[in-house]
DNA sequence: TACGACTGCTTGAACATTCAACGACGAATG
DNA sequence: CATTCGTCGTTGAATGTTCAAGCAGTCGTA
């Protein structure tokens, strides 16, 4: 009987979880409330507007840009409405896929990322990547590509394997 | 004139971030939907209910439990009343400041919490503990106790000097 | 004690996110 | 081609979060 016990955390993994719990809750507050201050939108948002920037025509496919941000089609869908409604993002019909949407750069949504960008990167840097070494930037990007890469529903995550 | 351009990533920094980007979306959402799913409430009220559990007399007044949660006491009242309905959560009058509220772990709520631990538990260490080395896990707490403390209203964070 | 400034906590409205359900189209199968 | 199933993207309702404002009690100071 008795479902076995849980392995529970040991010392070490409880103090590195807490840190990370407070960390992660304390940056992504200052990040968003800089960006909302200063360019008035979440920090997902702008994310999308740097996606957006980069890819070949400032557009892409729903889906694809849900995918990139790690978001859900629904929360993308609700996202790109209100950026619309500024005026930064438009939306077109995809020539090859009658079912689609392409999510279109305005040229006033790519200067609102200007104008916003200096400011921003000035907070990810003061509360980042000044307080590090070299040695801990690479040691952070290694660890968070495990993990993202452990939960990416496409790598096949988990298992023996499914089906 | 010309504001002097703005210190930008370098590519390193920039992957790095990328990854704390996508790894801190996935892994939030993966540790949200198991808690939503088995347990019926987000991560920050869990963490709510263990903050009390280790609390003497497993109460805590509200600011100080905002404070260790980091998160506004805007957010933690709403919450609280949300536990609360729950019957989680019982909130009590501050004996020595009239001001005051304590929020009081129930015992509906200490079962709820024991009932949820095993599942969450093991969700955290299959997205992350398992797969990192103790070294890595020890170089990510070491990170992220830097990051939160810069970040810390305590700690005086930036500047010159206020006021 | 009276005053002003500050702290503790709450409130409601605006905003963001999740969840389940849906309509429309595409692809595979017979 | 007809069926069936999967994908694309959206919707609305329920839920959570932020922000600015507010009331009540406390503290420092004269």
């Amino acid at each position: 009987m008795a479902t076995t016990e849980p392995r529970w955390l040991d010392d070490g993994q409880q103090k590195t979880w807490r840190a990370y719990l407070a960390a992660s809750q304390l940056l992504s507050d200052h990040i968003d409330r800089q960006l909302q201050r200063d360019a008035g939108m979440p920090h997902t948002y702008y994310a999308l507007l740097v996606w957006l920037s980069e890819s070949p025509e400032r557009r892409m496919r729903m889906t694809d840009l849900a995918e990139r941000s790690k978001i859900t089609r629904s929360r993308l869908s609700h996202a790109v409405a209100r950026l619309e409604q500024n005026g930064w993002v438009r939306r077109e019909d995809c020539p090859t896929d009658r079912r689609g949407q392409m999510a279109v750069l305005t040229d006033e949504g790519f200067a609102a990322l200007v104008a916003a960008a200096p400011g921003h990167v000035e907070a990810v840097r003061g509360a980042l990547f000044d307080r590090l070494t070299q040695e801990q930037v690479r040691q952070l990007g290694e660890i968070m590509r495990i993990v993202a890469e452990g939960l990416a529903p496409r790598g096949g995550a988990d298992l023996p394997w499914r089906r």
